[in-house]
DNA sequence: AGGTTAGTAATTTTT
DNA sequence: TTACTAACCT
């Protein structure tokens, strides 16, 4: 006890208590409860270090698992920088990438050789097609979309075919979707592939079944790290229970109030069981703030204190300096005048000094942005949309992805079918049919079934030369490869196979953004060392970090948004129906109302100085326009921290009534009558001295045109529409015609 | 075999 | 409104 105390390293030094005690408690397992803006990832990546820096673990000898790759890169820049020299040798990365590295070992447990493919979207759905198509299933009653949801429902609860009860077995195609599951799992192992699902599952599955191959991951690994822990599905659960079973030394990170991806699979019941799971487990909150002003938080806090089942935290400012604006909550008369108000208070931002870069659109759901996006053009405001379809998941690099993986593995039957009609080759499904019937008959790829066709003769005289083309154009294309490497390959091949042929012909206007994003796909192939290295790359990173760079001003929905965070942040949409969204409510009664709220909590989580939410009476919904009603959420706000703008009418504390609309068959939403307080929401108020309207009187309105009214109800009048759908509408928005 | 047209459906999508 | 699919025609 004599000798001094060590000096506290710089790293630790930074950490406020909380944080610090999640940092250095090592031993056992531990939950730390992060609230949004509270340093979560700091915490995690000082963790990290600390393992290392006080000699606790090597670098191989700690798990760490993220949910994005940027996410895993994030982490590995920050751990480099606080130990001072490359991160090197972790185990590092995605849940998908990880079990993805560790199946590549043990493959042959599951029937697999260590080169299998990895499927994406795309191929996984044609699979489960043409086993659906053999099982002489009615596509046209049974969408194999449903079923697919179906099988990775099963596959994210570590469910594998022999393990579908007959309970689960759901009434899909008369009870035969735990037959087709099994057929497809087969149809992959005959082609030694793995989709996504199958990843965790594979590894969960040896693991549970080989002792000897869990107990040398269990001398490997002695810490375990995992982030968003609320988000893990219960096959990540099994896994990471199963690998934290040697040490106990497992730290999950996680806040669960921002648990908002339960219809991708993620269980919620995961992060609120952990003190079960794991006896002896110690938990940590992280409730200081550090991002938002105080009515943000406020406004935030109050908000997710309706939901019921949370383990509770209270999120209090860490800052100094955070006081600041209220949130605004801004009522407008339909969905363009909120584009246009939106617009507006960006160029004021942007005339005041605050950079786009720094301001951010977030939506409900992907529909929404058009309207911003066409406002801001019309601006001229720079913006990026985040989300989006991915780099990879364009149909041109798919295509030429496909061309690659057939050069790489003739036997990819998936991928030779996307790409051997592709550019037109003549062929039609009389040839595509012969070619799977000598396949299936011969047990040999679709290539070598081709080639077989060709020789027989057994085609038409354009299809014959294009297919003959194309196979010898593989194999010159294989001999080169090995002569002159995978780069200056794939440029041949996508040339001689008449690929940029296609677009270069094609006229429309995005084929010359096709011919670039080609160009710079050979140019990221220049990145790997091998082919093979680009194939697992592209497959596991599907994304795009392209378009990041500029001061531009971001679009995105709410899930994108999660994890970021800027100065302004406008939330247009919180309208019934839309946000809650109807079909949440539907499909998950109040655990989906909840799960929406989360949604909303993340939204104003992202603010650090401001958050302007917003709703419209009336929204364009595919194309005809609909009256909607201020969302629950903004009456769940609490009142000191808001600031109400742009509505004229001041009717008080009206009890309005939930159209049925929103209630929802089932009655799982239906509730009391609700009071709208101070303020109202109502755009423009019909003067008062106007006399009610009564039944039968013809009106006018702006969006609907003439219509006769049927009801009325305190403000709320029924009107049958000469030119559009029966509606129920506020009285101020009526003109007598 | 391939293009055209009519009909239908339309949250969120980390890998 | 748009985008995608399935049947239909050439």
């Amino acid at each position: 006890m004599s000798a001094p105390p060590a000096p506290i390293p710089d790293y630790l030094a930074r950490l406020n208590a909380e944080q610090r005690e999640a940092v250095e408690t090592l031993d056992g397992p531990l939950l730390v409860l992060a609230g949004a803006g509270t340093g979560k990832t700091r915490v995690l990546t000082t963790r990290f270090a600390h393992l290392l820096m006080t000699g606790r673990a090597f670098p191989g000898q700690v798990l760490a698992v993220t949910f994005t790759n940027k996410a895993a890169r994030e982490m590995r820049e920050r751990v480099s920088a606080i130990i001072q020299r490359p991160a090197e040798g972790l185990w590092l990365g995605t849940f998908h990438a990880l079990c993805a590295r560790m199946l590549r070992r043990h493959a042959d447990l599951v029937g697999l050789t260590s080169g299998f493919t990895i499927l994406d979207a795309d191929d996984q759905m044609r699979l489960l097609k043409q086993v659906m198509a053999a099982g002489a299933v009615d596509a046209k009653r049974w969408p194999p979309p449903g079923l697919m949801a179906v099988i990775q429902r099963w596959k994210d609860r570590g469910i594998t075919p022999d393990r579908v009860t007959p309970a689960e077995d759901t009434d899909f195609a008369g009870g035969r979707a735990r037959s087709l599951y099994a057929a497809y799992q087969d149809r992959l192992k005959d082609l030694n592939c793995a989709d996504f699902g199958d990843l965790m599952l594979h590894m969960v599955e040896i693991l549970r079944n080989h002792p000897e191959v869990l107990a040398e991951w269990h001398r490997r690994f002695r810490y375990i790290l995992v982030d968003e822990y609320q988000d893990t599905n219960l096959v990540q659960y099994l896994w990471l229970r199963l690998l934290a079973q040697g040490h106990k030394n497992i730290c999950c990170v996680g806040d669960d109030d921002q648990s908002i991806y339960s219809w991708r699979g993620a269980e919620i019941e995961n992060i609120l069981r952990f003190e079960k799971d794991f006896p002896n487990a110690r938990v940590v909150r992280l409730e200081s703030n550090y991002r938002s002003t105080r009515p943000i938080l406020a406004a935030a806090s109050h908000l997710i204190a309706h939901n019921t089942g949370r383990l509770g935290k209270t999120l209090r400012t860490g800052r100094n300096d955070a006081d600041g604006e209220k949130v605004r909550v801004v009522s407008l008369w339909d969905s363009e005048e909120e584009a246009r108000m939106v617009g507006e208070r960006i160029e004021a931002a942007q005339r005041s000094g605050h950079k786009l870069a720094e301001i951010a659109i977030l939506v409900r759901a992907g529909f929404q942005t058009r309207a911003f996006e066409e406002r801001l053009i019309t601006l001229g405001v720079p913006y990026r949309v985040v989300g989006g379809l991915k780099f990879y998941e364009r149909a041109e690099i798919r295509d030429a992805m496909a061309y690659l993986r057939v050069l790489a593995q003739p036997s990819d039957d998936l991928a030779f079918e996307r790409i051997v009609n592709t550019p037109k080759r003549g062929l039609g499904d009389t040839a595509m049919r012969r070619m799977h019937e000598i396949a299936r008959a011969e047990h040999i790829p679709l290539a070598s079934a081709a080639a077989k066709l060709v020789q027989a003769g057994g085609l038409a005289g354009k299809a014959r030369a294009g297919l003959s083309d194309l196979l010898h154009g593989f194999a010159r294309w294989r001999e080169q490869m090995g002569r002159e490497g995978h780069v200056v390959t794939a440029a041949t091949l996508l040339d001689e196979s008449g690929y940029t042929e296609m677009w270069k012909a094609d006229k429309s206007p995005e084929a010359p953004g096709r011919l670039e994003n080609l160009k710079e796909f050979v140019r990221a192939l220049g990145e790997f060392e091998t082919l093979n290295g680009f194939l697992e790359h592209v497959a596991l990173v599907m994304e795009n970090d392209e378009n990041a760079q500029g001061d531009r001003l971001s679009l995105m929905t709410l899930h994108a948004a999660k994890g970021l965070e800027f100065d302004m942040v406008f939330l247009p949409g919180w309208e019934e129906g839309l946000f809650p969204h109807a079909r949440a409510m539907e499909e998950g009664g109040e655990r989906g109302l909840e799960e929406e709220r989360r949604l909303a909590y993340v939204g104003l989580t992202r603010a650090r100085k401001l958050a302007i939410v917003s709703c419209a009476a009336n929204r364009r919904v595919y194309g005809n326009w609909s009256s909607s009603i201020p969302s629950r959420f903004l009456d769940e706000l609490p009142i000191e921290h808001i600031q109400r703008e742009g509505s004229a009418g001041m009717a008080r504390n009206r009890v309005v009534d939930m159209p049925s609309v929103f209630t929802g068959a089932s009655g799982l939403m239906a509730r009391k009558p609700r009071t709208i307080e101070a303020g109202a929401w109502e755009v423009q108020a019909r003067p008062s001295h106007a006399a009610p309207l009564t039944v039968g009187e013809r009106v006018f309105h702006k969006k609907f045109g003439y219509g006769t009214v049927t009801a009325v109800e305190d403000n709320r009048v029924d009107v049958n529409f000469e030119k559009s759908d029966p509606k129920r509408v506020l009285d101020s928005f009526l003109e007598r015609a």
